[in-house]
DNA sequence: TTGGTGACTTATT
DNA sequence: TAATAAGCCACCA
C-alpha cells in the first residue's frame, strides 16, 4: 500500500507555514493541494507531526476548529486579526486559497 | 488481520 | 441551524 509519503508530510506543512497571518485555510484545502487522498490524513498529520507551524490557521470546512482546541485558536486567530462570529469563523472572508 | 479511533467532509433528515 | 449517517485513509494495540 502506498502509504503516505514524506512528501506529502512535508508539502503539508509548507502549505500550513504559506497561510499568512490573518488567514485561515480547510483541511480540504490543503489536502486538495498537497494531493492527498482524504483530508483526514491532513488531521493525522497534525495530530502526530508536531511542528512549529502555525496548525492554528486550520480550521474545519464548518468554519469551526476542533472541539478541543477551538478555544484556544480561536483566541490565537482573533489575535491574528481573524475574527470569529459566534465560535465560528467567516471562512468566505479569511479563507486562503493556494 | 481485525477492530477501534481521529485535529474531516459531504449529504441527508 | 443542528444532528445523523456514510465514506474516507492511516495509525495503533
Amino acid at each position: 500500500m502506498a502509504a503516505i509519503t514524506d512528501e506529502q508530510v512535508e508539502t503539508v506543512r509548507a502549505l500550513v507555514a504559506s497561510v499568512p497571518s490573518g488567514a485561515v485555510t480547510t483541511y480540504g484545502d490543503i489536502a486538495d493541494a498537497a494531493g492527498l487522498p482524504s483530508p483526514r490524513i491532513v488531521a493525522w498529520i497534525m495530530r502526530t507531526d508536531s511542528s512549529d507551524l502555525p496548525w492554528h490557521r486550520v480550521i474545519r470546512a464548518s468554519g469551526r476548529p476542533a472541539p478541543h482546541l477551538a478555544t484556544r485558536q480561536l483566541e490565537r486567530l482573533r489575535a491574528e486579526g481573524v475574527l470569529a462570529r459566534d465560535g465560528r469563523i467567516a471562512l468566505a472572508e479569511y479563507r486562503h486559497t493556494f
